[in-house]
DNA sequence: CCCTGATTCGC
DNA sequence: GCGAATCAGG
């Protein structure tokens, strides 16, 4: 599969959304979900919570950035050459590569402007006003965002549709069939059942003894006629 | 085990 | 540029 503008698009959409990578890949479909992680990052697309957090030491033992992780031996490659060379140890990388959102800049690197979001009202004619003490507002490289998703493709995607369904995601229906957007809850599933924690709390109620059981509020309308 | 995203590196 | 393999945390 190429990735083509729309389903670039589409990508980008989804993972904004905060889809997981697994979840744009079935959406998008011919790829698997590294090919979704890896083509995110080479969009630049920013990395959003990872389980794996950069571990932050307050002790400043050893700034080990980065595990080594020793060379990877040749799977399906020819017979690797007998003088095998040592492992050399990888120099310092790069300390700009990932540098945590939060993190303040540190002196001497790039003058780059913190580029915070900043929502400002724009007038008529599309200028943007200014607050007091606001002149100079750093905006110059006006950033290349779509502010309207576009895609109806990428709008829809997300929704747990009737062919998401597997095993370990809740079968809970959201809205009812033939409609528009009608779609499963899609979260994952309370292990054993087929919905997720909180619909098997909606699946499953207890039924108590007629006699210990509340009488239902009246209802506005008058309720169900019950023999 | 399942899941997640990050990273590397041969292609 | 692509993505499988691998890592590492939940």
């Amino acid at each position: 599969m190429a990735w083509t503008d729309e389903r670039i698009d589409s990508l980008r959409g989804m993972w904004e959304k905060g889809l997981t990578a697994s979840q744009i890949a079935e959406e998008l479909g011919g790829v698997s979900r590294n090919a979704v992680i890896g083509k995110a990052h080479r969009l630049g697309l920013q990395s959003r919570p990872s389980p794996v957090k950069e571990k932050e030491g307050k002790t400043a033992s050893a700034p080990a950035v980065r595990k080594p992780v020793p060379p990877r031996e040749p799977r399906p490659a020819a017979a690797a050459p007998v003088a095998a060379p040592p492992p050399a140890p990888r120099p310092a990388p790069a300390p700009a590569a990932s540098a945590p959102i939060g993190a303040a800049p540190a002196a001497g690197d790039a003058p780059v402007a913190p580029r915070e979001p900043v929502l400002r009202s724009v007038g008529p004619g599309g200028f943007l006003r200014q607050g007091p003490g606001d002149q100079q507002p750093p905006i110059p490289p006006a950033p290349p965002r779509r502010l309207v998703p576009a895609k109806p493709s990428a709008e829809m995607a997300g929704k747990t549709s009737l062919l998401d369904l597997n095993e370990r995601i809740c079968k809970w229906p959201i809205g009812h069939p033939g409609e528009p957007d009608f779609h499963f809850c899609g979260v994952q599933v309370n292990p054993g059942f087929p919905y997720c924690v909180q619909h098997c709390g909606q699946a499953y109620q207890a039924q108590l003894p007629r006699r210990d059981r509340r009488p239902p509020p009246p209802l506005p309308f008058g309720g169900p006629r019950v023999r």
